[in-house]
DNA sequence: ACACTTTTTTAGAATCATTATAAACTAAAA
DNA sequence: TTTTAGTTTATAATGATTCTAAAAAAGTGT
């Protein structure tokens, strides 16, 4: 079961501390990814868990996952920083009134053509925020 | 000159303080619209003008234009936030190198077309945040 | 197993953007 | 002018995030 985020890591540069494993549990062993603060995360992790992980690892580690790719931040302007186990290009909408992200499929937006170009530089990335209220 | 800020700041239930005008001043009185943090502008509030206008101030008053239209916050994920004087529907160029936003105007995007719904939640915004790098 | 190096974890402190407080001040209303 | 409500400000508090440095754990070679 472990085995696979164990190869995960090491093949990431990263050893498979216990710490790490628990949290690439609480990450990614759901059928649903879903979109987290790290508060979120944190608490999650207390909940499915006997050993307590300190804040400052768990910080540690989302942002090594985010830098290897296994996370994404999501651009929304709150006191916290989100993330997400979706790692797929997306697009969200955003509940004003939950404070809750919603994944938006590709097909649910139509294919983004950028026209503008800037020179010298090039895309990254395409992120459509879609603010909902009530 | 002031008159339009003084009836602006009166149409919406503001009083025009000497702060406020000057912060008018510098935010809409200039032929381009800008982007910029709450630090940025209190740097250029101190070279235009001769006295200071305190932090709290200036959050204040970002912020109660900002409930009033008259400034948009752009989501974008730093330590600080981004404000824009452009108020008209837009989305943006983030220059991950230099930190910059740029303006995208609307035909340099097409037109987006949101085919999911959600129960009850209408959209009240849609904005592209394009990331650039070198 | 053991010695040695490198990485990781952690408690706690530091940082820093933002917000809250509450007293002094100012604009508008009566 | 007097009163009222709104505003400014210095200062403190908040809180998410980052930093620090010492202890612990993991990897490596023998
Ligand atoms: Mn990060
Ligand atoms: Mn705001
Ligand atoms: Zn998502
Ligand atoms: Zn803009």
């Amino acid at each position: 079961m472990n085995v696979k985020y164990i190869e995960k890591l090491r093949n990431s540069g990263l050893r498979p501390t216990k710490q790490r494993l628990q949290i690439c549990d609480v990450l990614f062993e759901t059928k649903k990814t879903f979109h987290f603060t790290i508060y979120d995360l944190a608490k999650k992790i207390q909940k499915q868990t006997n050993f307590d992980i300190s804040l400052a690892t768990i910080y540690n580690t989302v942002h090594a996952f985010e830098k290897k790719g296994y996370l994404k931040q999501i651009p929304i302007n709150t006191n916290q920083t989100y993330f997400d186990t979706n790692i797929t290009d997306h697009h969200h909408f955003f509940d004003l009134k939950e404070e809750k992200l919603i994944d938006l499929d590709d097909c649910d937006v139509g294919p983004i053509n950028i026209k503008k170009k800037i020179n010298g530089k090039k895309i990254k990335s395409v992120e459509v925020l879609v603010k909902l209220e009530d």
